[in-house]
Formats: structure tokens, C-alpha cells, sequence
DNA sequence: AGGGAGGGTGAGCAAGCGCTTAGCGTTCTC
DNA sequence: GAGAACGCTAAGCGCTTGCTCACCCTCCCT
């Protein structure tokens, strides 16, 4: 169900993964991290899920953690990348705002089970690993933060703690990866617009520079 | 650190614990579920942490899921409560969504590790615990989303999309727990008076009826 | 003084964990 | 067509897990 989405993206989820079989290993991961958790997943359902026995693991991943880094490390620059082509795009800080927002709040909703595990799975991470994803999280708070800044500056909006409002928004639009279900009503281009909305309200967004 | 913002609301946390042991293994529970995880923790763990050995865990809880239940349920009691009575309280639809999301959010900056257990550990309770916490969540909605409703009926809000603004509104607080550290720069008053502010803009609450 | 109840311990069981190793079949190379 | 290389498995090692059990200490009641 996400093909379609992704297709229509141009964004093929895990296709620099090789070989085909360290691919199915991790897309196997990705599911049962996001199901029952990284401590509570079993190198053996792994396997299972991946239609391996348990030692095939290791041919491909020298530990459980590894799996955990990799797909933590692919979704974190995925996630920074959209983030950062937001707000280094065209048009005026709302609309790089809206862009920003609507791009990230719909991938956590599309790719809620990645999303889950990258962003929640944060402290079964191996300190030097932790350390080295921290780092690209610390590169997404400073791209939202930069369009609040170039928006207040330019007039556009209202903000009176821009560091307090860019940990919100991030905040609201991370969170979306805990409560979203494929099951639900809503889809994930219906949720970016809602948070779009919301987030421009929350910065005070006005149509244009008025001094 | 936390008993002082507690004695100023006349709140005694894990007071309805008894007996002391049981308290106090309960304590160590919310500290080291929240500091690994559920799954991570093991029940040496808890019982060193409070000073007993291992097997005293079992004098006063069966299995260490009824210790997640236990912590899970007076945490989601104590959430309610706090949303039914800002939301039932007096003044204008704007002042008690300014309460509610204020104490909300200052409850789960100042308790972080228990919100933290309360909010992201629910997967981990078995099922008909988890379905008896559902209906408790399922109310703390209904709670807010009464406010929402009575301000558009008001006209004090401007809220096109009342389900989806009440489940982002409850997301951006839930989500305090996960990112707030008592080491931080900001105090749990300091981010609920910016959180009540933030929602305020996201409803589109304006001075008074304008009709 | 004696007895029972409740809170606690040390030792340990069965099961399941992450991970390793010896060996097997297939494919590629020369 | 021999032999190395690769991808994979069956079996299992050492360890940790949640939990139990036999026993002990300290009260309190009579």
C-alpha cells in the first residue's frame, strides 16, 4: 500500500539495500521493530519473517543492533532530506513552512512502521550510533528552525519563542508516526494538510510583509 | 525534584500505593521502564533498584506485567482527571483549553517518566488490560474534543476539522513526555504556558463572539 | 511463652535469548 | 571439471530471563 504512494514519489523504500536478501532481512526487522519493539523482537522472528532460519541473520548483520542503526540511519537522512529540500526550496517562509509540514507529516503517515522504529528506538541504539543519529536529528531541528526565522524576520509571522515553536512542530509531526494506522479514516495527504493548516496557525502566519 | 511542584498541587504521587514495599517497587518500576523500556527491564532490575531481592517482587505483584497495568492505569486515572476537570471547569471555551492543556502538559513535563510509561508502553500490557486503558484514553478525547465543540459553537473557534484538531492537540501534549528532560532549559510551567498559547493559535481562538 | 501470619531471602528451574560453528548445496572461475 | 567462494542451515553453546519454592525472621495476639 505504500508502492503507490512511493511510485508516485519516484522513492523506491530500501532499494539501496543489497543484496536482495539483506533487504528482506531488514524490511522484516523494520516490521517487527515497529510491532512489538526493538528488545522485544527475537533475532529468530527476524529470520521467520524474512523466510530464513536464524543464522542467516548473521551472514548479512554481525548483530541485532546493526539492523536497528542501519534502518535507523536510512530513515533519519530520509526524513532530514525531505525536511532540508523544504526549506531550502522556493517561494516565501509560509510556503516553504506548508512544504515542510505537509512532506514530513506525510511520510511519518505513509511509512508509519519505519517511522515508529526510527523515531522511537532511539535508545536501543549503541552509543556511538546514538551519538551519530542525534547529530542528523540536530540538522532537522535546525532546517525547521530556519524557515521560523527567515519568517519572523521577514514579517510573515508571529513568533515569540522560535526554539520553543520549532521543538513543537517537530514534535506534532513526529508524533504521527505513534497514532497513525493504515486502518484509519484518514489518509496520509489528509493528515499533511490538516498539520500544515494547524502549524501556520500556530506560527501566526499573515498573507504577506506588513510593516 | 518533582515533590515540590507535587506539595504545591497537593498531590502525593503513588500515595494510594500500600504497602510500602509494594510503593516503593513500584517507584523502581516507572524509573526503569521509562529509562529501557518494558521489554529491556528485568525484574533484578526492579527489585535491586528498591533495595530487595528478586523474588520480593512476587510478594506483592504476580507477574511484572501487573506492574505496567498498575502504573498504567493510576497514570491514565490521574491524565483524565486532570483533562474532565479543566474541561468541566468555569469560564469561556479559550480559558479552559487554556487549563487543560497547560496542567496536561505540566503533568507530563514534570512526571516525564511516569508519562513516558503511562504513554509509550502500552503494547507491552496484555489485552485486556490494554482495552481497559483504550476506554480511559478514549475519554480523555471525548474531554477535550467537548471543549473544541462548545468553542466553535461559541464562535469563540475557528476549527474546520474538530476530530483531527482534538487528536493533534492531544498528540503535541503526549508527545512533552518523550522529549522533556528535567535537565533541560525550560521548567514544566514554562512549557505548558507556551503549549496553551500554541493551541489557542491552532483553534483560531479569537477575543469574544463576533457575530 | 507459643503460634501463626505476613514480608523477606537464596538457590534454582525451564525456557528462551543472541550468537557461533561445522557442514551442505549451488554457482562462478579458470 | 576441479576448486574456491558464497548463501544458507541444523544444531547447539553460554547466558539471562520471568518466576517458584523451601525456608527464615519479626512481629502481634492470646
Amino acid at each position: 500500500m505504500d508502492s503507490a504512494q512511493d511510485a508516485a514519489e519516484g522513492y523506491r523504500p530500501w532499494s539501496e539495500v543489497t543484496p536482495d536478501a539483506a533487504r528482506r532481512l531488514l524490511v522484516a526487522a523494520v516490521d517487527a521493530f515497529a510491532e512489538r519493539g526493538y528488545h522485544a523482537t527475537t533475532t529468530r522472528d527476524i529470520a521467520g519473517r524474512a523466510g530464513m532460519s536464524p543464522a542467516a541473520l548473521y551472514i548479512h548483520y554481525k548483530t541485532k543492533e546493526e539492523l536497528l542503526h542501519r534502518i535507523s540511519r536510512i530513515g533519519h537522512d530520509k526524513a532530514l532530506d525531505i525536511l532540508t529540500t523544504a526549506a531550502d526550496g522556493p517561494g516565501c517562509a509560509a510556503e516553504r513552512l506548508d512544504a515542510a509540514v505537509r512532506s514530513f507529516v506525510r511520510w511519518h503517515a505513509a511509512h508509519h512502521t519505519t517511522a515508529r522504529v526510527v523515531q522511537y528506538e532511539l535508545d536501543a541504539l549503541a552509543p556511538e550510533h546514538r551519538s551519530e543519529i542525534v547529530a542528523l536529528r540536530r540538522q532537522s531541528d535546525a532546517a525547521v528552525r530556519r524557515i521560523l526565522t527567515e519568517g519572523v524576520a521577514s514579517g510573515e509571522f508571529d513568533v515569540p519563542d522560535v526554539a520553543g515553536t520549532t521543538l513543537a512542530v517537530l514534535s506534532l509531526c513526529i508524533d504521527v508516526a505513534r497514532w497513525f494506522s493504515a486502518a484509519g479514516r484518514r489518509t496520509p495527504d489528509e493528515v499533511g494538510a490538516l498539520y500544515a493548516d494547524l502549524v501556520l496557525r500556530m506560527v501566526g502566519a499573515r498573507p504577506r510583509p506588513q510593516k
